[in-house]
RNA sequence: GCGGGUAUGGCGGAAUUGGCAGACGCGCCAGAUUUAGGAUCUGGUAUCUCCGAUGUGCAGGUUCAAGUCCUGUUACCCGCACCA
């Protein structure tokens, strides 16, 4: 047989793949359906990324098993193609964006054609194209309808360098998270999705999927739901009240001070009774000032002005208690501002004694001298509440206590806030939302969608952050949809997370020009049964599309609640130095190079082989040489091939084993041990010199998912019958997994002393009495006293002696 | 600080969930083939004081039996972070 000629036979099985649509998924078929998902990918100008063959080949392996199994399989890939680099690129370069995210489209997709993936692609869809963002646009409208979508003056981060407002998503830590600069809060008008609205239905959602554990923990986090209450302290000097939330109120007894955030707009109103204004005012612009990084770096150190010629009353007990401002107390949750208790709260207790404020303990269990005590406790000086002993059941009267006596309520907070939803950028979704200076915010008619993003010359945003759409005159003066008079457009465009939030609805049904997808469709298709990506995605993206698909659930617009009844997460490819890729580094490794070098088949084995697929892991070129050898190594299988319509007997449990491996370790996402397992069945056959035409079919059939090209080939020139992906999946016989004998090694108090051969049945009496016949388990014995005979089956013997 | 995770040969990593630690691959050593290199094939490869013992970050514990379970502890990674 001729050495393998990877280059040749690759480009033969995916022009036969292509000119077959031999992965196209059927509507309406009767099989059962797999809807296989993954993260599609944004077209940058560098191309693909090895880090992109591994998150693909995943499902990739599991598609094209199932496909063999019987399933009808919809695994479709796309663009998510809006986005800053592009729009940068085209600033830069004045190239249109339009034609930068074409020629990045065909790249990826040869690049994609050219490892063989199983794609659909006669589903492809491109966020930026009409015919899909027609849609993204009738969506927002939907939630604009349904008062979900909102404009709001209020304090937003900003990037000066981008020129652009950031959600708090996207300028986590103060950093922008594009360019990476310090974010600065401005006053502006935008556009929010009220998510918030949708805090709990998101939580419930989560009960019903099979999502990685931490991914669903993040999920949690991330909406960051508690418990607690609403108390109103009255303030001495003025008719107010100064709201507070808090997880504690049982421990209003140990209050002795109040905080509030800088920004409070208390502050404000009262500011001429307030007897330091000018220290506090001083103390405001200093916070205003510090970035990000000084607040969180310098968590310790705590500051704060006292209001002087102000009093808040302790509800509870009418103690008459002082009012600071801080910058450890956030405007952004809550209600801004804080009851204090400083013996059970780190924050407050680091306040309290840095300003000589007293501390009163609350509950037992601590020293209070030394630290806050945050634990459970008995409660004490607390009047009512004195002898409670849990906080369920103290948090439980007191909040009884509050309604009684009408000073506060239960209450609920999260940590998410509504989704800031506009950039003034070009490249994106127009908001289809008309300024009319009568009729205020008007949607643009949905007949009238898509509304096109227009030509322009320039994409510079202007000064001051304005998209560059407000340039084009054209675009901005239109006419009131409603009242008919002169009106201007929405210059805003959508966040580059809006085409991302429905696109695995539109892979069901990507040509429709009547609805986002055919309701029947959906129907058989939907949910997503298994969707992989990164674990990058699992808060922003992933919250961001189970918010809009519960929306369109819960208008009817789709037929299922959930949208991803699985989700797993591909782990990192390293460097070869060990660390993330990055083009800095240099350490980045091009899957165009690997396949000149060693074909798509070697790519995609290795990418799996070469560690726990959820866990990070280094690229070795000599480790990857090793993939090389097992896919030569199967073509060579050829050599000694023999007739033979069954399993050879010396074969017969290693066949059934490695099947049986094989077909669940490819569900369990444990590549790296399928590939082993026959890896060692190839040692096995190669030892005995020869395999049999039967035994040859069926190990081709399940090596199929992973190097598909190599095996396609060898199918054809064994004339296994048709083409290899019209076969079905070999099944295994559980009770030929066993071989006739096994090794069963023989302990004395724990240590392997002999080892035996033994049936596999074998009973625990057969096998002691023959552990005794051994000579040097009988001599280890001797003179001893055997306290316990131990056989677990199939497993080990050990013998307890004294 | 909170939440999640990881720790096993020279390296990447296995271990049926309490039952032979180191599967499989890389690397390395030796041999075969080759003018040579590369490629390929065969054998070996945890450590040590090597007929026996030791060994899964560290210290204890449970068990006939622990990488796996329990208690404590250290280091590193990821996410969130003054969230009241």
């Amino acid at each position: 047989m001729a050495d393998y000629n990877f280059k040749q036979v690759e480009q033969k099985w995916q022009k036969i793949w292509e000119e077959n649509g031999t992965f196209r998924a059927v509507d309406g078929s009767d099989k059962e359906k797999f809807y296989a998902l993954v993260e599609f990918p944004y077209p940058s100008g560098a191309g693909m990324h090895v880090g992109h063959i591994k998150a693909y080949s995943g499902l990739e392996v599991v598609s094209r098993k199932r496909r063999l199994q019987g399933y009808n399989v919809l695994f479709p890939i796309g663009f998510d193609a809006y986005g800053l680099p592009t729009e940068n690129y085209a600033i830069k370069t004045g190239i249109h964006p339009r034609k930068v995210t074409d020629m990045n489209i065909e790249k990826f997709t040869s690049q994609l054609k050219r490892v063989g993936f199983s794609f659909d692609w006669d589903r492809v869809i491109d966020t930026t194209d009409e015919n899909y963002y027609k849609w993204t646009q009738w969506i927002f409208l939907k939630m604009f309808e349904h008062g979900l979508a909102f404009r709001d003056k209020t304090l937003v981060n900003y990037c000066p360098s981008c020129k652009v407002v950031l959600s708090n998503e996207d300028s986590q830590g103060g950093k922008c998270d594009i360019c990476h600069s310090d974010v600065v809060q401005k006053s502006k008008d935008v556009w929010y999705l009220r998510i918030t609205e949708y805090a709990d239905k998101l939580l419930e959602g989560l009960e019903e999927v099979d999502y990685l554990p931490n991914v669903k923990q993040q999920q949690i986090n991330w909406i960051g739901k508690s418990r607690g209450a609403f108390v109103n302290f009255k303030i001495n000097e003025v008719p107010e009240e100064l709201k507070i939330y808090t997880t504690r109120p049982d421990t209003l007894f140990g209050v002795t001070f109040m905080v509030m955030a800088p920004e409070h707009p208390l502050i404000d109103t009262y500011k001429e009774k307030i007897a330091n204004f000018a220290a506090v005012e001083e103390y405001r612009k200093e916070c205003a000032k510090k970035t990000e990084f000084e607040r969180t770096q310098l968590v310790k150190d705590k500051t704060g002005v006292k209001l002087e010629g102000f009093t808040a009353k302790n509800p509870v007990n009418g103690k008459d208690i002082p009012i600071y401002i801080s910058d450890y107390v956030m405007m952004g949750y809550g209600t801004g501002a804080i009851m204090a208790v400083p013996a059970h709260d780190g924050r407050d207790y680091d306040f309290a004694k840095k300003f000589g404020i007293d501390i009163i303990e609350v509950i037992e269990g601590g020293n209070i001298a030394e630290e806050a005590y945050t634990g459970d406790g008995k409660m004490v000086n607390s009047d009512f509440l004195n002898g409670f002993d849990n906080k369920k059941d103290s948090i439980a009267a007191m909040i009884e206590h509050l309604k009684k006596e009408g000073i506060g309520e239960e209450g609920v907070q999260y940590k998410m806030k509504d989704w800031a939803f506009n950039r003034q950028r070009y490249w994106g979704e127009p908001i289809p939302i008309v300024h009319c200076p009568h009729c205020g915010l008007v949607p643009v008619p949905y007949d009238e969608l898509p509304l096109k993003l227009p030509d322009v010359e320039n994409f510079e945003p202007g000064q001051d952050g304005e998209s560059p759409l407000a340039k084009i005159d054209s675009f901005v003066n239109c006419k009131c949809p409603k009242c008919g008079g002169a009106a201007k457009r929405e210059t805003d465009t959508m966040p580059q997370w809006a085409g991302s939030s429905w696109y695995f609805l539109r892979y069901i049904d990507p040509h429709n020009d009547k609805a986002l997808a055919d309701m029947d469709k959906l129907k058989y298709w939907g949910p997503v049964d298994w969707y992989n990506g990164g674990m990058e995605h699992v808060t922003r993206h992933m919250i961001y599309s189970r918010f809009w698909h519960r929306f369109l659930y819960d208008i009817g617009a789709v037929p299922f609640k959930e949208p991803y009844l699985k989700r797993t997460a591909q782990g990192l490819i390293l460097g070869p130095d060990g660390v993330k890729m990055s083009k800095s580094r240099g350490n980045v490794i091009d899957p165009n190079e690997v396949v000149d070098v060693y074909g798509a088949d070697v790519l995609r084995t290795y990418v799996l082989f070469m560690g726990d697929y959820e866990q990070a892991a280094p690229w070795s070129e000599s480790s990857m040489k090793g993939c090389k050898r097992f896919i030569d190594r199967l073509w060579k299988l050829q050599d000694i091939t023999v007739e033979g319509d069954n399993y050879s007997d010396d074969l017969m449990s290693a066949m059934h084993k490695t099947i049986k491996k094989v077909s669940e370790d490819i569900e369990a996402m444990k590549f790296n041990t399928a590939i082993a397992a026959v890896m060692a069945l190839l040692n096995q056959i190669y030892d005995k010199g020869a395999i049999t035409r039967a035994e040859l079919r069926d190990l081709i059939l399940i090596v199929n998912p992973f190097a598909p090209h190599i095996t396609e080939e060898i199918w054809e020139k064994q004339n296994f019958g048709g083409m290899l992906n019209e076969a079905a999946w070999p099944s295994y016989d559980e009770a030929k997994c066993v071989d006739a004998t096994i090794e069963i090694p023989v302990q004395v108090n724990g240590k392997i002393r002999e080892r035996i051969h033994v049936a596999p049945d074998a009973e625990q009496p057969e096998v002691l009495e023959r552990v005794h016949a051994l000579e040097k388990i009988a001599a280890e014995c001797a003179g001893k006293t055997i306290v316990k005979e131990i056989y677990v089956k199939g497993r080990i013997v050990n013998i307890v002696v004294k």
